[in-house]
DNA sequence: CCCATTACTTATCATTTGATAAGTAAACAA
DNA sequence: TTGTTTACTTATCAAATGATAAGTAATGGG
């Protein structure tokens, strides 16, 4: 097995599912919050409950821009910020009601056009898709 | 097959790529470049010559916003524009043999880190993954 | 109790990125 | 030839993001 031939491919692969990924969300953003902003309510979707410091590590964002980005985000009712009882210095943060919408909202998109771009795929080509990515997961991706 | 499971699937999956793609490329970008400037190298690395317009619209980067950066790569010295001879509109965009030399040493760096990710792997391992790695490029990513 | 550490906040500033208007020069079509 | 379109540039401005210093409050170890 040719590993640079792998890597090379590998290469490629990803660019594939940047682009992918971009198609397949852009516009799903409301307008009132900024890329980083859905990204951190991407993550809280998916992770909920989460603290600052997960949203921090996970995201690659400093404390203090994570902290204000979080803010804005309560500003906007999208969050709930809620205090742990056993730690009063940590927070636990949740998507609001209305951040559920919105939420629900922008994945019911990406649903919807991920459904699409598998539509004329048969039977025996979601299965392979679907043990396909787990073995990337399982193998490359862990 | 449940669509709606493999979606799930799905997401988690491009979520994986996209920490792993981190992990493979912290750092690996010159402090005298900006992460949007890199991207562009990426892409000039991959598809030279391109010229600005293709740049513009394969990295989401308006025409402006594209000749500004390109402006400041050239003044780095990390790419050459040339002329075409038929259509003296157009440019095409290369590496300069120091943007070859900066690109080598990243993508060296990215794909030491992609060995050392799948030193452990089996022979049977590999043939998976590149099998995996084609069946989702055909079948997902076209 | 005291000191160090942890979790998060506030404030501030610089840089990067994005958006828009206006302009040049070449190509192209009527 | 004249008007339109294409490819790219310049200039400018606003917004988003990143980085750093300093601060609060709670925890926890000795």
């Amino acid at each position: 097995m040719d590993k640079k031939a792998l890597f090379d491919k590998f290469v490629s692969f990803t660019t594939s599912v940047h682009r992918t990924t971009h198609e397949l969300t852009q516009n799903v953003k409301s307008d009132s919050i900024t890329p980083v902003q859905y990204s951190i309510l991407e993550y809280i979707t998916v992770s909920q409950p989460v603290t600052p410091s997960e949203i921090s590590d996970c995201q690659h964002i400093s404390m203090p821009n994570t902290s204000r980005e979080l803010k804005k985000l309560s500003e906007k009712n999208l969050i709930e910020k809620l205090n742990d009882t056993e730690d009063r210095r940590k927070q636990y943060i949740r998507l609001s009601k209305e951040g559920e919408t919105m939420m629900n909202e922008a994945f019911s998109s990406i649903e919807c056009r991920f459904l699409n771009r598998i539509q004329n795929a048969s039977k025996e080509d979601l299965e392979d898709i679907d043990r396909a990515l787990d073995i990337l997961q399982t193998k490359l991706l862990y």
